[in-house]
RNA sequence: GCCUCAAUAGCUCAGUCGGUUAGAGCGGCGGACUGUUAAUCCGUAGGUCAAAGGUUCAAGUCCUUUUUGAGGCGCCA
């Protein structure tokens, strides 16, 4: 359809007897449409004869109702647009009844909309999110294309539990109440569809690793699924996960690509949806105007995301992160509720304080204690001034969002692994084919997940990860 | 899973110390309007105050339980 910034369309057509289809944004006083077909952030003017337009369509052209429009594209008299269709005959594709439609042309809250999904989507802000979600994924294998990694799908359906990043969901065929037993009474998995206990994929990387080490450069982009009752504005059942993997990349070159990766994704945004986020930008100052100064943005959204895209990430390692919260003025004031001691987890206070207080910039924290990170992540060489073992992981940090990235160099020596499976509780016989990977022909290499939604929300300022995929599944919510 | 807060008209909200007939804006409906940009103007209808129970002469307001939602935390991406 056409819309006021389509150059091409407004000179090649001007004069020209046309048909348009969309829905109404606005019917202005009795005369104007304002269409909007979703192909881009704009609406095109319709200008209707009331005189010689039946009643029966005339009352029928309301908020969110389909029509098609017949007539002369022309330059517009008004000021708000470049064209405008006058047009001769209005047919209506689809009624939208102001009397039951749940739909208003007013402000409505991010949680009425939620329970209106499939109503959602023609808002301007939600259509804003889903066109630079599309955007995102695009830019995804775009980026990977160019660098020639090639894109691999790993399964949905795992076999393997010992990936260890997190509660999964079973697939089974059994019926709930009636799963055949062994002797022992439990659950007899030998007899279901796979022959074996199966669940949703956590996280692609271990086939990734099976990947890298025959392709060389690869990434996985699909559906992920953690079934932890979590209950926040960042946390999914169901989310998308992309997971590059790189034969002969060390930590520094994970943390190099995926520095790069971010900065790319946001910048493909900033060139190809400004519309869509200048609309953006504009809604959160809006919202933020009735709020206290501290707790709006530094920055607004776009200057925020050419800051990022502009500026190198900060990189530290564990011990100095914890060293430089040790020495900061919220720990000396006992202001943390956690404490912060070597060997303990960043809690998301400390996280918060490094990206948003002291950095107030894309923070890259790497070289964590092994003793609370999985066990496929690579075991430093001893250091002096750091007081315990530590791997080769990394996590990106992002403010607002917390972390967007978390990565490592992957545990390439046999018996390392093996003795770090042993210690951690992971069954080798599980992981026959890892560890296979280890002994034939295995290589050095590295990578890590970024969750796909926690970008897109970044890219949008959208508050609630719910808010930037189409059909949010959480606890106790798959409606839809 | 834990903590805190909330639920009043279709939507967004106000409702004082427990007191008589629960209000506004927007939206809807009826009307006016041939250059509007979420058009504007006039008129009008619309409520089981989330549910159940309790305290009280009297409950939207206080108490209990439940449901739903939000924010924070944990788990993580």
């Amino acid at each position: 359809m056409l819309h006021p910034s389509h150059h091409e369309g407004e000179h090649s057509l001007i004069g020209q007897t046309i048909t348009v289809m969309g829905w109404v944004r606005a019917f202005r006083n009795n005369q104007f449409i304002a269409l909007y077909d979703g192909s881009s952030f704009n609406t095109l003017q319709v200008v209707v004869d009331f005189e010689h337009t039946p009643e029966e369509v005339l009352k029928k052209i309301n908020f969110h109702s389909c029509l098609a429009a017949t007539g002369k594209l022309v330059a517009s008299q008004g000021a708000g647009q470049v064209v405008e269709v006058i047009a001769e005959t209005i047919e209506i594709l689809g009624e939208a009844n102001p009397e039951n439609y749940s739909m208003q042309p007013k402000r409505m809250t991010m949680e009425y909309l939620r329970e209106k999904a499939h109503f959602r989507m023609r808002t301007n802000t939600f259509s804003a999110v889903f066109r630079i979600r599309h955007g995102v994924a695009f830019a995804v294998h775009q980026f990977f294309n160019e660098r020639g990694y090639y894109y691999m799908h790993t399964p949905i359906i795992t076999g393997s539990d010992a990936e260890g990043a997190g509660e999964m969901f079973r697939v089974t065929t059994f019926e709930a109440n009636k799963a055949p037993l062994t002797d022992t009474g439990e659950v007899d998995f030998k007899k279901d569809f796979f022959g074996k206990a199966t669940n949703l994929t956590v996280s692609g990387q271990l086939q990734g690793e099976i990947a890298a080490l025959a392709l060389g450069k690869v990434y996985t982009f699909g559906p992920t699924f953690r079934a932890e009752n979590s209950n926040t504005s960042r946390h999914l059942a169901e989310f998308w996960m992309i997971e590059p993997e790189v034969a002969f990349h060390d930590i520094y070159d994970n943390m190099d690509l995926a520095e790069s990766f971010c900065k790319y994704l946001i910048d493909y945004i900033l060139q190809n949806f400004p519309d869509d986020l200048d609309y953006l930008d504009k809604r959160i100052q809006e919202e933020e105007k009735s709020m206290a100064k501290d707790l709006r943005r530094p920055m607004g959204l776009i200057e925020t995301l050419k800051f990022v895209v502009e500026n190198d990430f900060e990189r530290i390692t564990y011990t100095e992160a914890v060293r430089l919260l040790r020495n900061s003025k919220p720990y000396k004031k006992g202001q943390f509720e956690y404490p912060v001691e070597w060997g303990t987890d960043l809690q998301a206070e400390h996280e918060r304080y490094l990206v948003e207080k002291h950095f107030k910039k894309p923070v890259i924290v790497r070289d964590y204690p092994a003793s609370f990170k999985a066990f496929y992540m690579r075991l430093n060489d001893t250091a002096p001034d750091v007081p315990g073992d530590t791997v080769a992981a990394m996590d990106i940090l992002f403010p607002g969002i917390g972390e967007v990235i978390g990565g490592s160099q992957r545990e390439e020596r046999y018996d390392v692994l093996i003795q770090k499976m042993e210690t951690m509780g992971v069954h080798p016989e599980d992981l026959w084919w890892y560890l296979e990977l280890r002994k034939f022909g295995g290589a050095p290499h590295a990578g890590f997940g970024m969750g796909f939604e926690r970008m897109v929300q970044f890219i949008t300022g959208m508050g609630n990860i719910r808010d930037v995929i189409p059909f949010p599944r959480t606890p106790g919510n798959a409606e839809f």
